[in-house]
This record gives structure tokens, C-alpha cells and sequence, in this order.
DNA sequence: TGACAAGACGACCGGTCGTGCTATTGTGGC
DNA sequence: GCCACAATAGCACGACCGGTCGTCTTGTCA
């Protein structure tokens, strides 16, 4: 990694850290470049204009979602252990550490839901992405045997995302202490909705065996 | 009204439409002087500040929310009928008109999450009041027998909020086609499994007699 | 040692921002 | 018809915006 490619990431890095802050709209090169103690124009010569430099940022974001989130649910046995998986690296993404709380795509969605542009493109494709690869996890609880068969994967990925944006309204907004006990308990009951109804009444609880997990040729999507 | 107040109408109103896509730190006095064809200093005349005209619009924005959403359902009788009229309030709300969809409040709730003000505090208390509303509301549905008597409140507000932001999410970033339906289904299974369990197992459904609805002195609360 | 490229620099561009101050216009009450 | 006052316009300000310019330093490699 060069020295320019490393400048370039530090750029990306703080501008990121100020865009979940501010947006990537609130953006400013001049702010930026003080932080990072460079001129203005030293630091705009390693993008070709602005917007190169918020497609960076998000990419970079997506990168970052892919990595914590998405590849440790792919790392569990596909079924209900990778939904779980999902929405617990969801879970720890939203939560985030210290002041860096809070899901950096849904900033951007409020911010670009009426913007037109190439950010927002890349944007829509990241979620559409990521709620396929929802509707995918449990698509395959089913075929699991692990949720019901009958399940609307649509409307499930559908109710995922909207426990994660309440916990992000609720943690961020109104301040409420208890949200990430909420969200736990919500995601806990829609998990128990989902699953396969138990035919026998009642007998000794006793886990299902599994199907063995076979390969399967990589997804051409980017996230999941 | 004299003139005075009916040009400053006429601009909160011109400032809402345009804050509705860019957000309250999005709006600028220029392009707003423009679309009323009046001259910048013209206009802000009648603010002694932006943050005062932001203000302003937010107030307006809680005060329609309030007449749209709010009070059509506590014309309901208290229990599932109000609960169901406040849900369906919002997600009119929130479906709105033509070019005009989308709820105003959760575009700012990303845009002052992290940015300390009047605005914010005005912000985060309406949301309060709103969070409360629906939280009296579903808890007049349990004593009114509507409800399960061990229903979480507070929960049920958080699941109520997260699906109306799925909503806003679908509809506006990813542009499901379905995402109405999909809300009404979503909605109707947290109402199914929020009554109170029907103990005979199977008889013929008959309306339960709902209670009368007594008189009650009003809230403090200014939403619901 | 010399050639070359990457990186950073400060100055500056045309614009727009929010916000004052002052002058002009319109208007309702007498 | 005149006056007081509210509404608006004109104008300028300092700050900042994204972006460009030529220039200088600092390697790196032959």
C-alpha cells in the first residue's frame, strides 16, 4: 500500500467519521482537511471531485458492514442460526462502541430518500442487497426445517429491518435506556413466530437435527 | 390574521415542502425568497433567526401531525378501535399524497440524532409525546379487554414505530411496490397476537361488547 | 547526480450562506 | 389627504463553499 493509498484511506476514514455525524452532504473539505492537518487542496487532489469522495465513504461503509455483519452470519450454519447471527451483528453495528453509535446507512437513507445521484444509487443497490440477503437467511431457515413453511420472507426481512430502525430511533433519539433489551426481546419474539410450529403437544424439548450443509456455488450479490 | 401573519404562514409553508426533501439544515433563506418571489432580507424579516424559522416549521409539522394522525384517532373509543385509527392515521400519514410522501419527522430524527439545538430538544420531546400516546393507548386496549393484560407497552410502541419506519424505508429508499400491503400485514399480525387470548377453543366469532367510553379530564400531553 | 512523479502547499476563483442596516413602498385609520 | 407603521427591497458584510491554479518539497530509481 503506497503511501498516496494510504492518505487516500485516512481521508476516507475521517470523512466517514464525519459524515455519520453531519451526513455525507455535511461533508465540507475545508473541516476535513483540518482535521486531517492538510490543505484543502492537498487533501481534494486525491479525489476528482466530491461526490468521488462521498462514493468513497459509502464504499467504504459498505466494506465495514460487510465485514462485521454480513460475513459473520455467513460464517454460522445456514438456517436459523445465520438469521440470528444477522441481526446480532445488526444488533452490535447499531449499537456501535462509545460516541460511534448509530447504523451509518440510515443517515444516509433520510439524507437521500429524495436526492437523486449516483450516491443514492449506490446506496438503494447496498440495501436492496442487504434485504435480499435477509429474505435469503430465512428463506433457507425454512428449507431448513427450522422456520415455518408458510413464512412471507418479504414481509420478514420486511419487519427485521424495522426492529433495527426502531432501535436506532429509540437509542439515538428519544434516549431510551432500555432499547437494546427491547430490541432483543422483539427480535426474540419475531424468531419465535417464525418458527416451525412444534406438531407433538408436548414432549421432551430436544433439539431437531440438522441437515448437513452442503456447497453451493458463491452468490454474484455483494452483500450476503 | 393580518398580512403579516399570513406571508408568515405562507413561508413556513413553503419552507416545510422544501424541508420535506432536504431536511431543516437544508433549507436557505435564498432559495426560499425565491419561490415566494420575495427578496431574502424580505423574508427574513419576519424571523429574528433561521433556527427561529426551523422552529417554526417544526412546530407546524407537530401541529398537522396532531390534526391528521392524533386526533382522528382519539375520536375513536378508547381500546383496539383507537389504537387501529392511530396506526392508520400514520401510515396515511407517512403514504401521504403524490410527491408529498414520507414522514417529516423521521427525516429529521436522522438529520438531529447527533446535532444538539432547540431544534433537537423540540424534536425529541414531540417524539415523546408520541411514543406516550401510543403507549396509553395500547394500555387502554388491555384494560378495556382488548389486549393481552401482560402486554409490554412500551414494547408494543417500540414494535408500533419500527413498522411505520419500515414503511418509510420501503417505500421511499427501496421502492417496494408492495410496501403498503406489506405494513397492513405486518400491522395486523402485531394486533392479532397483541389480543387477548380467545379461551374457548373454538366457538362461533362473535363481537365482544366493548365498554363505554367514560369521560375522562384532558391530558397535559400535547400529542394524544 | 539528474529526471521524474507524487504529494502538499497557499492563493485565489465565482458563488452562496446567514445576517445586519437603511431606504422605499404599501396600507389602514383619522 | 395625510400620517404612522408594517411590509418589503436594496445593499453590503464576513464567512465559508467546492474547486483550480502554479509552485515547491520530497522521495525514488537509473
Amino acid at each position: 500500500m503506497s503511501k498516496g493509498d494510504i492518505r487516500r484511506q485516512q481521508i476516507v476514514d475521517t470523512a466517514m467519521r464525519e459524515a455519520s455525524n453531519l451526513g455525507l452532504e455535511g461533508i465540507t473539505l475545508g473541516v476535513l482537511a483540518d482535521k486531517l492537518r492538510l490543505s484543502k487542496s492537498g487533501l481534494f487532489a486525491h479525489f476528482e471531485s466530491k461526490e468521488q469522495l462521498q462514493l468513497a465513504v459509502l464504499e467504504e461503509a459498505i466494506q465495514r458492514f460487510i465485514a462485521q455483519v454480513v460475513q459473520p452470519g455467513l460464517a454460522e450454519p445456514r438456517g436459523e442460526p445465520r438469521v440470528v447471527a444477522l441481526w446480532e451483528g445488526w444488533q452490535r453495528w447499531i449499537l456501535g462502541q462509545g460516541t460511534e453509535r448509530g447504523c451509518f446507512f440510515m443517515s444516509l437513507t433520510a439524507e437521500y430518500d429524495d436526492r437523486p445521484g449516483a450516491v443514492r444509487e449506490g446506496l438503494v443497490r447496498s440495501q436492496k442487497d442487504w434485504l435480499g440477503a435477509l429474505e435469503r437467511a430465512a428463506g433457507q431457515a425454512v428449507s431448513e426445517g427450522h422456520f415455518r413453511p408458510d413464512l412471507d420472507l418479504k414481509l420478514f426481512a420486511y419487519e427485521f429491518t424495522g426492529l433495527g430502525m426502531a432501535l436506532q430511533y429509540a437509542l439515538k433519539l428519544v434516549g431510551d435506556p432500555k432499547a437494546a433489551s427491547r430490541a432483543r426481546q422483539a427480535f426474540a419474539a419475531m424468531l419465535a413466530r417464525s418458527r416451525r410450529v412444534e406438531r407433538p403437544a408436548r414432549r421432551a424439548a430436544s433439539a431437531r437435527p440438522r441437515r448437513a450443509n452442503p456447497a453451493r456455488p458463491p452468490r454474484p450479490n455483494r452483500i450476503g
